[in-house]
RNA sequence: UCCCCGGUAGCUCAAUCGGCAGAGCGGGUGACUGUUAAUCACUAGGUUCGCGGUUCAAGUCCGUGUCGGGGAGCCA
């Protein structure tokens, strides 16, 4: 016989023989049976087993507590109690691994997040970790399914790169030497051992190749692993975090701004949607204004002003910021979210940033002034996407490379786009943890990545 | 990296002015014929994060290290 996943009998029509297999949450005695809620993972929800105290099945619950992984063959009935539709009176019982409840961290009661951070090899075994993962392999699929019905390329971008600055972080290194030896080596010497004939490293952003392949098919969207060598500790940097990085030929900073308000509304729509269950358990343990905040998400578009506006707003407050506000200045967090959680009430757009706060690829405005960049900052996590239109015109290019004090041979692939065949385009990046954040009410982005990788850890 | 707060039983936490180390949950044993984080009774369980210091006496005060959390910066 063949298993049946317990989302697969909890939706059944009828009852009958059924074979399931999965963990024990609970045990509850009783003279003469016994109860065990199990689960599988396949939802959030268990499948209660009852377990008479017959000479068959009295052997098989010896030991068998919070944790032990069993396989039940038995009837699908309907229960004659409250809580649930079916239960499974069980025929026969097999062991596959007991837990010893002594020693078992994992407890039928509510834990910190603090300590199954120290347990994240058994964090998936608990209802909001399943819930989180579900629910993550739900918004990965969604990523996709949004480019797809827009006619957008999924693109890998490579992780190692040679590009040693993209502006957008501290970089790990990648070396197949030894380090002590590496380390001895004059540079010139060691560049020469290097695998790769020159200094390596781990990319901080697949933006550069990206946009390469955006002129020529168009529209693309790279979506993988990005690393940080960043000293942040704070619950929303990991050192490695998947970002999902849209590139779109043809396209200025409006479309730009479209395409990542889009993407935003389908993700938290799909959310919705596709988890119920488990985002219903989000909004009763995990933060009790989550499904509000997210129907407000998509009940009104998203504020969009430019920076200056935004610093208008801000001073006209007439609130008092630890950081003043200055017009050539970017956004503190708390500027962040006086806008987004006090005034507009709503994720926002700030757009048209000073020039002199961003990146070089980002194309200047007539005014000389601002760059065609954008952020979009949603409640409580801030930035959720960064992006804009980039500096298509060679010669401004150029210049801007200049002021930034970049040599231009290194990126003379990236400049040969400009040389032949430019259009405007633009894109942006947005962290798949921090979307993951704004869906579930998860606070902190360790709780969002099976196995973070922050300053000083490595575990797992 | 900077600023603030914390580390006490397996987990979550209490312990008054420096004066005998405590509770709930979890575990174990037993009871109960339908439980829902079952209930009831009994029971075991401690290097109070490490090191050093002050004191008749330190979980409590001081120094230092370490780990965790919050805030800031950097950003996605």
């Amino acid at each position: 016989m063949q298993r049946t996943r317990i989302r697969e009998i909890l939706a059944s029509e009828a009852g009958g023989p059924v074979l399931l297999k999965g963990w024990v949450r609970t045990r509850r005695d009783s003279k003469g049976f016994s109860f065990l809620e199990i689960n599988d993972g396949s939802c959030l929800a268990n499948v209660q087993v009852v377990a008479d105290h017959t000479p068959e099945l009295l052997p098989a619950l010896e030991g068998v507590g919070t944790g032990a992984a069993l396989a039940v063959s038995g009837e699908l009935v309907e229960s004659p109690a409250q809580g649930q539709r079916w239960e499974v009176r069980a025929a026969s019982i097999e062991v596959y691994g007991l837990a010893d409840q002594e020693a078992f961290p994992l407890q039928k009661k509510r834990h910190s997040d603090e300590f199954l951070r120290t347990i994240a090899h058994l964090r998936p075994r608990t209802n909001k970790y399943g819930a989180m993962l579900r629910v993550r392999s739900e918004m990965a699929l969604a990523v996709h399914d949004f480019f797809r019905q827009r006619g957008f390329f999924h693109v890998h971008a490579p992780i190692l790169t040679g590009s040693d600055c993209e502006g957008a972080g501290e970089m790990f290194r990648v070396s197949n030497l030894e380090a002590e030896k590496a380390a001895a080596m004059p540079p010139e010497v060691r560049a020469a051992e290097e695998f790769f004939g020159r200094p390596a490293g781990l990319t901080v952003s697949g933006q550069l190749e990206a946009e390469l392949m955006a002129l020529g098919l168009g529209s693309v969207y790279t979506f993988g692993p990005t690393f940080r060598a960043e000293n942040s500790n704070t619950p929303k940097h990991a050192a490695e975090f998947w970002m999902v990085e849209p590139e779109v030929a043809f396209a200025d900073l409006a479309d730009d701004m479209d395409l990542a308000e889009g993407l935003v509304r389908h993700l938290v729509r799909h959310a919705l949607d596709h988890c119920a269950a488990d985002l219903a358990l989000f909004g009763n343990f995990v933060d009790k204004t989550l499904l509000p905040t997210l129907e407000n998400i998509l009940a009104r578009p998203f504020a969009r002003l430019t920076h200056a506006e935004a610093i208008a707003v801000l001073k006209a407050s007439g609130r008092s910021f630890e950081f003043p506000v200055h017009e050539t200045s970017d956004l503190q967090t708390e500027h962040e979210r006086f806008l987004c959680e006090e005034h507009f009430k709503r994720p926002v757009i700030v757009y048209d940033y000073p020039k002199e706060i961003k990146a070089f690829y980002m194309r200047l405005n007539d005014d000389n002034r601002t760059v065609a960049a954008m952020d979009l900052l949603v409640p409580r996590i801030g930035e959720l996407c960064g992006g804009s239109q980039r500096e298509e015109r060679l010669d401004v290019l150029a210049r801007r490379m200049a002021e930034y004090g970049l040599p231009e041979e290194p990126y003379w692939w990236y400049l040969d786009t400009r040389r032949f065949g430019s259009v405007p385009h633009a894109g942006f990046g947005m962290g798949f943890e921090r979307l993951l954040m704004l869906v579930t009410g998860i606070a902190n982005i360790r709780d969002v990545i099976p196995y973070p990788r922050t300053p000083g850890h490595l575990e797992f």
